[in-house]
RNA sequence: GGAGAGGUGGCUGAGUGGUCGAAAGCGCCUCAUUGCUAAUGAGGUGACCGGGUAAAACCGGUCCGCAGGUUCGAAUCCUGUCCUCUCCGCCA
């Protein structure tokens, strides 16, 4: 949520910054319902005045009569303080609906435009890899190790859902021990969180549960959603709080499952692992003071390309466009690792994520510090990014790795908990 | 899941439907004082929103878990709900 002071004191500035991420709101409208709610909230906050002084004078009157006088009054002030407050909170209604439709602002060097926009910021250490053989991709591979099961997933959870077996769950876990070990290296607070939360806190984190197009699975009967990336959790862990100023920047990693409807997502390119209703991943997440979040942003990046060289996985780094990003991010960088499987001859896919949101979310779920000594507080600002994404990060080490007889290299990271430098290709028939 | 107790300011903890933003203590800040530390005395000390100001001062409103209700008036009475604690049961 933007802050509704900018809103009024530079409603151009908005107006702008939603047409250049492809956003349409009236903002004008915006202004006008605001203006009007701040007179009703003066007006019902003067009645009330009154009210509150005439029910203190009621018990120092004078007479019965005088008594009874003043309770008529205190009862018609009440009533109209009740129509103002009515007024203002339809107004309060309508605008909290219109400020939910503005995305954040926007840094001034986002690149401009639609997703094809987006600029190719960098590439990791590891080279792009040429193959003297058809590479297989990874739902071939995941079957003649027997390590991905989407048949039983889908007898078991339906379409979208997925047994990881046998090396696969070794190196799962591997990219969950590397990556969490190395960010708290790093002086970030390693923390398992609950796969569920409150739709407040969805909300807060820009997501929209239980809607039509919702991304959310939801329990029936609850106000509890499964969530969509550990970001919610994190984020919402300091909802409601006052953090010390000295404590920020906050660095915390997150390990959780990730639930996503993939409404809409049908038919595209999304084989095997690649788009999937349950995940598990290790997020990063950061509190900070206003003034830090640029350099967070430019860190978490930083982690995200250093774990990725470290996993011997060729990207390349995008700054996403304007048109292109979500509504709470100010400025995204992704990874994009390279997927030899993928299309035809191989594609770039989205590996991970690192949003600077300044104060956007922070607005909504009102996270707030204090300068010790200072009077007052001001919002944090959070910034997410992903450690590794374990679907994703299979398909590229799985399909990268490949010798031509099938055999899977280990990248020497991830070897001390796989146990092996390569995956074997079990030996066929006519081998033995 | 069953039975009971409770949720009040940074913390502990009082609180009669109006004089309660709320006693007291702790903590914190300022000043005084004993050479320093420790101690003692006096005063001060919540958050949020709106207005106001160069910034303050200042003015109004809201806040006693949360949401409703009764009343001219609710921390206090009523209803619902969430959370915490204790005991029992169950369980990883």
């Amino acid at each position: 949520m933007l802050d509704r002071k900018l809103i009024l004191e530079d409603p151009e500035r908005v107006r702008r910054n939603c047409e250049l991420r492809g956003v349409q709101v009236d903002v004008s409208r915006l202004v006008d319902l605001e203006q009007r709610r701040r007179e009703k909230l003066r007006e019902a906050e003067e009645l009330n005045r009154q009210a509150n002084a005439t029910s203190k004078s009621i018990g120092k009157a004078s007479s019965p009569e005088e008594r009874e006088q003043l309770k008529e009054l205190g009862r018609q002030l009440r009533e109209q303080k009740e129509a103002a407050q009515a007024e203002h909170d339809a107004l309060e209604q309508e605008i909290v609906g219109l400020l939910m439709q503005i995305p954040n602002l926007t840094h001034p060097q986002a690149p401009v435009g639609g997703e094809e926009a987006s600029r190719e910021v960098g590439r990791g250490k590891t080279p792009v890899p040429t193959f003297d053989f058809p590479p297989r991709d990874h739902v071939e591979l995941g079957a003649l190790h027997d390590m991905i099961d989407f048949e039983g997933g889908a007898r078991v959870a339906g379409s979208g859902f997925y047994f990881l077996k046998n090396d696969a769950v070794l190196l799962d876990l591997a990219l969950q021990q590397f990556a969490t070990r190395f960010l708290v290296e790093r002086g970030f607070v390693p923390v398992t969180t609950p796969d569920v939360a409150h739709s407040a806190i969805l909300q807060g984190i820009g997501f929209m549960p239980r809607g039509p197009e919702t991304q959310i699975y939801s329990i029936e009967n609850t106000d509890l959603n499964l969530v969509a990336t550990a970001e919610i959790t994190l984020g919402g862990l300091m909802a409601g709080q006052v953090l010390d100023a000295e404590q920020l920047p906050l660095r915390m990693v997150g390990i959780s499952h990730c639930f996503r409807t993939e409404a809409g997502a049908a038919g595209r390119a999304s084989k095997g692992l690649y788009r999937v209703h349950q995940f598990t991943k290790v997020e990063m997440f950061a509190f900070t003071l206003p003034d830090q979040s640029d350099a967070m942003h430019e860190e978490l990046r930083q982690w995200e390309c250093e774990l990725f060289d470290a996993l011997e996985i060729p990207y390349r780094v995008i700054d996403t466009a304007t048109g292109d990003l979500g509504g709470p991010a100010y400025r995204k960088y992704d990874l994009e690792a390279w997927m030899p499987g993928r299309g035809e001859g191989g594609q770039w896919g989205e590996v991970t994520s690192t949003s600077n949101c300044t104060d956007y979310q922070a607005r909504r779920l009102n996270i707030r510090y204090k300068i010790k000594g200072e009077k007052g507080t001001h919002l944090v600002h959070t910034l997410n990014g992903t450690a590794v994404a374990i679907s994703r990060a299979l398909i590229a080490i799985m399909e990268n790795n490949q010798l031509a007889d099938g055999s899977i290299r280990v990248p020497v990271a991830l070897q001390p908990w796989v146990g092996k430098e390569v995956i074997e290709a079990p030996r066929t028939a006519d081998e033995n």
